[in-house]
RNA sequence: GGGCCGUUAGCUCAACUGGUAGAGCAACUGACUCUUAAUCAGUAGGUUUGGGGUUCGAGCCCCCGACGGCCCA
């Protein structure tokens, strides 16, 4: 039909794909497919150069390699060519000559476009220049590239066409691809990290009747069957611990969370979260294992505990700086002793910097306000700032000295939050109130206020080991590690608004 | 949500104060059997993000919208 070849045609009309289907249409003629299978290679680049790097310019060697990837470049030089190939491994080069592959076979090469997909099969060899080549005997066109790439020497940069095209991005941009790369070793390094420390991988629900474990605001959709509201999860805290009162001591999960709140280089819509969970430990516990972990996963990251994000040096040798909130405010200047207990000094500070408080907010929460303001882009770190109001923090055990904070901690690298954890709250009683203030600030507006979750103050009411929890943003470590400045470099398809003209 | 900046050929970028929209690469034709940003000769390629306005005349000035980037909340 005209409307499909009319959509096609919107995403882009181009004489340049006009002319690489007429060169379909001719291979066809020739009962040569455009898009063969078959073909298995069994050697990558990088393979191939360590096998052969050493030959001589004069050896005539024997052995034949089957190879396969992406034509990058195209040399043509009368009666033989050069083309640069890529495969996940590396770039290698293949010279075919007119005499080696015979004429109607050289005409089928010359045929062949940036882009397109090949298999060869041929004999290693050094030029004269002295890189290692294959001497091409025989060729394969495995896939015919109807639209061109980006051009040879300044590549894809238009940031807005990596983010929506990252296929595109991840053909021509080196950079892109080892990014995505050393996220998959981050990733598995903290899973081994963790497995090898007893904890079991679980999964809990992302759809879920009762958004909570977390203050945020969340995505609502719809199950028909059921008829009702389900939302997407903001965080899995709520389920992992009622693994906890089923008896699982160390539970882990890794995997997405999504929160209804603005875009930015520090925020997608959907992220993914680290959250693991430990019986009979405690925050101070984690404090040490985080440590570990991160300085660990570094150093096989980086190679290192010091590396560089942007153009400052970041240390992640343990032992790393502990601060309580209350410290940190301080120090900071951000409050003094003075005011610091007076909730009406508290709000008039808050007021003069322009910060949105209400009335009706806790001296927890106009610290919090404050120290977001004043006290967090400072915070190079590492450090541990700890003990947060207990009117922040509903989900975590009260201190035992002082029952206004709660012995969690935030970590803090590079002026971010990093990580969240706390020696959780098992008392089912004060867990119970800890929801009612919540339910009373939802009333009053706070439509990040937590919601009452019967469930799981019946789970508590079984009892559930003392333990210590804690989440970590994966996207921001791999921001770390990668020296990346923004969210969106470190996940593959990040959230864009609808591209005009493609539906 | 607010402010600033940007969007020009497939890609990377030019276009002075408003006066016929250009280059490199990619593509096409031809030459060339060791190139590697190959080279040489030639050809073609544009709804300048969309819409409206001002003007004899708009890529450029004004208004509205789309998308993106940066900063702020």
């Amino acid at each position: 039909m005209s409307d499909s070849s009319q959509h096609t045609k919107n995403t882009q009309t181009s004489s340049l794909t006009e002319v690489r289907l007429k060169k379909v249409e001719e291979l066809l003629n020739q009962g040569i497919s455009p898009y063969a299978t078959g073909f298995s290679p069994e050697i990558n680049s990088s393979q191939f150069k360590e096998d052969f790097n050493q030959i001589a310019e004069t050896d005539s060697i024997e052995d034949h390699v089957k190879m396969s990837g992406r034509i990058i470049a195209i040399r043509v030089l009368g009666k033989a060519a050069f083309m640069r190939i890529r495969d996940l491994t590396g770039d290698f080069q293949i010279y075919l000559g007119r005499d080696t592959i015979g004429v109607d076979n050289y005409n089928v090469a010359k045929k062949l476009d940036i882009g397109d997909i090949i298999g060869v099969v041929g004999k290693p060899f050094k030029t004269r220049t002295g890189e290692l080549s294959v001497l091409v005997e025989q060729f394969v066109l495995l896939t015919k590239a109807l639209r061109p790439l980006p051009e040879k020497w300044h590549g894809l940069s238009d940031v807005e066409t990596r983010y929506r095209q990252r296929y595109l991005d991840l053909i021509v941009n080196q950079t892109s691809r080892d990014i995505v790369v050393t996220r998959s070793k981050i990733i598995s390094y903290l899973r081994n990290f963790l497995t090898d420390r007893g904890f079991l991988e679980v999964e809990t629900p992302m759809m879920q009747a009762l958004p909570g474990g977390a203050s945020a605001k969340p995505f609502e959709t719809y199950h028909n069957a059921l008829d009702r509201s389900l939302y997407l999860r903001i965080a899995p805290e709520l389920y992992l611990k009622r693994l906890l009162v089923g008896g699982f001591d160390r539970v882990f999960e890794i995997n997405r969370n999504f929160r209804n709140e603005g875009i930015s280089t520090q925020h997608n819509p959907e992220f993914t979260m680290l959250e693991f969970y430990e019986a009979y430990k405690t925050y101070d516990d984690l404090m040490y294992l985080t440590e570990e972990m991160l300085s660990s996963v570094a150093r096989e990251i980086t190679g290192g505990c010091r590396f560089l994000y942007g153009k400052t040096e970041v240390d992640l040798t343990p032992p790393w700086e502990r601060m309580s909130v209350r410290e940190a405010l301080i120090n900071y200047k951000a409050l003094n002793e003075n005011e610091i207990d007076d909730w009406n000094a508290v709000f008039i500070k808050a007021v003069e910097m322009g910060l949105k408080v209400g009335k009706e907010d806790s001296l927890g929460k106009l610290w919090m306000a404050v120290f977001d303001e004043v006290v967090e882009e400072k915070l190079w770190g590492p450090v541990f700032i700890h003990k947060y109001p207990v009117d922040v923090s509903p989900l975590a055990r009260r201190n035992d000295e002082d029952p206004t904070v709660t012995d969690r901690f935030e970590l803090y690298i590079c002026g971010r939050e990093m990580a969240n954890a706390f020696t959780e709250l098992n008392d089912p009683i004060d867990q119970r109130s800890r929801f009612e203030q919540q339910v009373l600030a939802r009333n009053a507006g706070d439509e990040e206020a937590h919601y009452l979750d019967e469930d799981f103050l019946r789970a508590l009411e079984y009892g559930m080991p003392p333990a210590a929890g804690e989440g970590l943003g994966i996207d921001r470590l791999v921001m770390l590690l990668t020296n990346s400045q923004s969210i969106r470099e470190v996940i593959l398809f990040p959230h864009m608004r609808p591209e005009k003209g493609l539906g």
